[in-house]
RNA sequence: UCGGGGAUCGUCUAAUGGCAGGACGUCAGACUCUGGAUCUGACUAUCAAGGUUCGAAUCCUUGUCCCCGAACCA
């Protein structure tokens, strides 16, 4: 892959590719319901997903998850297959859609109960709720759950059947009502709907539930890796129940998919949740879902944002497991390093201010050839940029009064008028107060080339008011005042920014723009990047879109004054509140010792006759196996308790992981063994750790596993100072790194020593030889 | 009978027991016919405490904080 980026997810895969977990096969997919918008947060599981399928050479399938008919519409399945091609994914041009699986789904659901795996439940939901249990009491089971299998069987076709009414009764998993996980007990896998779908029509009054359609339509196409976001976890181990027991993937001759869950996007002064966003829609807050404030890729397009300035902002966020906000500058950052390569550069006054040059004819007219790009991007074109007495500047280009470091035009001073003449300000005409015209003297002489003698304060950009063109500017801004709106307090929409949205009607533009396409990209120079609106906008009377401004030193020193208000504490989400604190690890463990008066003695014992540590003897003692497997390991001759218990509770449990001892094929003797092997000295610390491993993978005698897996015995001083010379001689930067005061690189260097001799060097007798061979 | 995840510069994200790195941002400077772009430099982080280890962001223990789960939604 030349490709270097990568991310937990890319790692899972090259793992997968390298031990043939899915035969080699790599295939994605992305599965929107369509029941809205698709906005950025979409967008970076597309690129995620599409990229992947790129990146692999393989295929990601765009697969409509349209499994709930009373929510779903056309209008999302055109508006979401645009999104994803305008983005510039393919998905072979041939959307699939789970609801094309739904035959298959009965048939299999059919199969579930004739297993008894499955069947169909006559409670209500009000009843069904009672019957799940909550998050600290188990479930109980359903009267119906062992109901005979050709009763639910044909209950199952009286419901597909369309006799009885919604909700009449449910089609549920026989798993577990006691599990720990909500979603395992007896979730639901079919519901009564008698609802119009937008592609089965009226064939069918019962629809899967999602957490049965999904796992069948991954395994149904050969997904192998089925990724989705962090609020799927718990659904994980449903997922692999309806896989394993439908038996889906090996029916259609594929290996198991897998799901991989990551975290969604969150962007700050902005909402993502499709709930929220139709609100927005819905009352009218924006002008659709295309409104050029919305975070849909279809407002992002409208307003001018480009898919590869998209694309390479999900580039720039990365993907992770840990929930974050995005700072929404990135995405502004990404858009402007896009348009400052792409965007030819022109002139346009938003706020008209008159210029009058009083040294200039009346009715002259000159042209200069004004280049699209600056030299930096060096992109070719120009057009003619006509100058006339009569210009516009904008109003902020002028101050009577000018502030401290004003780079721009004042009374006496002079500044160049953009590609043009520099003008000095001699003049101004007020009325009511206001300057409403700068009067001005040009410099003749100074195209191309600076005055002499002369200071010029700055650039300005201007429009020849005799050829300007009048257009509509719509100036844009952050649809939030808050960073988080949802959870500043009360409603997200009392967060709306009032001024998010600025029209200002009489912006005049340069010439060249009056055949500007509709949806073309400009920079409207030192003012920001606008695209032409692809709806309002006419010929004759243009409408141009903010799409972002121009990032601006001088704006930010000013801001600066203002100082940016406190954070306020954030506070718990209302669920938070309510759920129920956890016990921890150390509780269980107390627990089981006042249940078993067997463990509660081996906790006095381990601490009064082998003298361990409290703390080691409360890890020790919360089960009868761990307990046994100590006393076991202590019996083998030199095994020190202390030892053993060290041994244990810091490398033992972090090679087993989750796993209880009794898992391993390793049994205690064997481990008390090698506790005195390690401890012996005949093998270094880095090789007693690799054996450890290797022994609770396949268990076996640690001596003769010693000689079996080629390790080596500790090295003596000669040894290990040779290859220390050696070590010290290949990497002479680094050397004179770590005497110019990079201590740090001690540890790169012991590194490398205990490597190159295969962990034969005793890494505390490498580092003081180190030391003294570097001081 | 609660379970599942997570916490590294202000922000996002790397480092899979061995040099805490990159990007955004901020600040300073250079350059500039855009207060743009570019370039240079600086800035700032391992949630906390204990332990294991020659060496810990990474392993162990304890604690803190955050997110998710009790729709006939997805």
């Amino acid at each position: 892959m030349a490709d270097e980026r990568t991310d937990f997810i890319r790692d899972i895969i090259d793992d997968d590719l390298r031990t043939g977990k899915h035969g080699g096969r790599v295939l994605t997919r992305f599965p929107p319901e369509p029941n809205g918008y698709l906005h950025i947060g979409h967008a970076k599981s597309i690129c995620l997903n599409f990229g992947i399928a790129q990146q692999y050479g393989t295929r990601c399938n765009l697969r409509f998850d349209d499994t709930n008919p009373v929510k779903e519409d056309v209008e999302y399945v055109d508006s979401i297959q645009a999104d994803i091609q305008w983005l510039g994914f393919s998905f072979g041009g041939v959307a699939l859609y789970a609801s094309d699986y739904f035959e298959e789904m009965y048939a299999l659901c059919e199969d579930l109960i004739r297993d008894g795996k499955a069947y169909v439940c006559e409670l209500t939901d009000e009843q069904i709720k009672e019957y799940r249990g909550t998050l600290t009491e188990p479930g109980r089971p359903s009267p119906w759950r062992d109901r005979p299998v050709e009763d639910s069987l044909a209950r199952f076709r009286d419901m597909r059947g369309g006799a009885l009414a919604d909700g009449a009764c449910v089609v549920r998993a026989k798993i577990d009502m006691a599990s720990a996980n909500m979603k395992m007990r007896d979730p639901l896998l079919y519901r009564i709907r008698h609802a119009h779908h937008h592609r089965t029509g009226d064939a069918w009054c019962i629809y899967p539930m999602y957490d049965y359609a999904h796992p069948i339509s991954d395994a149904i196409e050969g997904i192998t890796h089925s990724i989705c976001t962090l609020e799927f976890e718990n659904n994980r181990e449903l997922y692999d129940w309806v896989v394993e027991h439908t038996r889906v993937s090996e029916r259609h001759g594929f290996s198991r998919p897998q799901q991989i869950e990551f975290a969604r996007l969150a962007l700050d002064y902005t909402v993502m949740s499709k709930r929220k966003l139709l609100t927005l829609v819905v009352d009218h807050h924006v002008a659709g879902w295309d409104d050029p404030r919305m975070p849909t890729i279809a407002g992002m397009r409208r307003r001018g944002y480009s898919a590869e300035a998209i694309r390479a902002f999900a580039e720039l966020v990365g993907v992770a497991k840990a929930n974050s906000v995005v700072d929404i500058g990135k995405l502004e950052y990404c858009v402007r390093d896009d348009l400052n390569r792409t965007a030819p550069r022109v002139m346009g006054v938003v706020r008209p201010l008159k210029l009058t040059i009083t040294s200039y004819g009346d009715d002259t007219v000159e042209s200069f050839d004004a280049p699209y790009f600056p030299a930096d991007v060096g992109k070719p074109g120009s057009r003619p940029l006509p100058f006339s007495r009569t210009l516009w500047i904008e109003r902020d280009d002028f101050a009577q009064d000018p502030p401290a470091d004003y780079q721009r035009l004042a009374p006496g001073r002079t500044v160049r008028l953009r590609h043009a003449y520099c003008v000095t300000c001699e003049d101004v005409v007020e009325q009511d107060g206001e300057v409403v015209e700068v009067r001005c003297r040009h410099l003749p002489d100074t195209i191309g080339k600076n005055p002499a003698g002369e200071k010029v304060w700055g650039v300005i950009h201007w429009v020849s008011a005799a050829h300007a063109l009048d257009a509509e500017v719509r100036l844009y801004d952050r649809l939030f005042k808050d960073p988080r709106p949802e959870d500043a307090g009360g409603d997200f929409l009392g967060n709306l920014n009032p001024a998010s949205l600025e029209v200002v009607a009489g912006a005049k533009l340069e010439a060249s723009l009056a055949g500007a396409a509709p949806g073309s990209r400009w920079q409207l120079e030192r003012v920001g990047y606008f695209a032409v609106d692809p709806v309002d906008s006419r010929p004759d009377a243009l409408v141009l879109n903010r799409i972002v401004t121009l990032r601006d030193s001088w704006a930010s020193k000013a801001d600066a004054a203002t100082a940016p208000a406190a954070d306020a504490p954030r506070e718990k989400s209302a669920k938070a509140k309510t759920r129920p604190p956890r016990r921890s690890k150390a509780e269980y463990r107390a627990e089981a010792r006042v249940r078993d008066p067997a463990l509660a003695a081996a906790y006095d014992r381990l601490q009064q006759v082998h003298g361990l540590a409290e703390g080691d003897a409360d890890v020790l003692t919360g089960d009868a196996a761990l307990v046994s497997f100590f006393d076991a390991a202590i019996d083998v001759a030199g095994a020190a308790p202390a030892a053993v218990a060290r041994w244990m509770t810091n490398e033992l449990s972090g090679v087993l992981g989750e796993r209880p001892v009794t898992e391993s094929p390793m049994r205690a003797a064997q481990f008390g063994r090698f506790v005195v092997m390690a401890e012996s000295g005949t093998i270094t610390r880095p090789v007693a750790k690799q054996l450890l491993e290797q022994l609770v993978a396949r268990g076996g005698e640690p001596e003769a596993l010693v000689a079996q897996l080629g390790l080596a015995a500790a090295a003596d001083d000669g040894a290990i100072a040779a290859i220390v010379d050696e070590v010290l001689a290949g990497n002479a930067a680094k050397v004179e790194q770590y005497r110019g005061g990079k201590l740090g690189l001690l540890g790169f260097f012991v590194g490398q020593v205990v490597k190159a001799s295969k962990g034969a060097a005793d890494p505390q007798r490498v580092q003081e030889l180190l030391k003294e061979k570097l001081s």
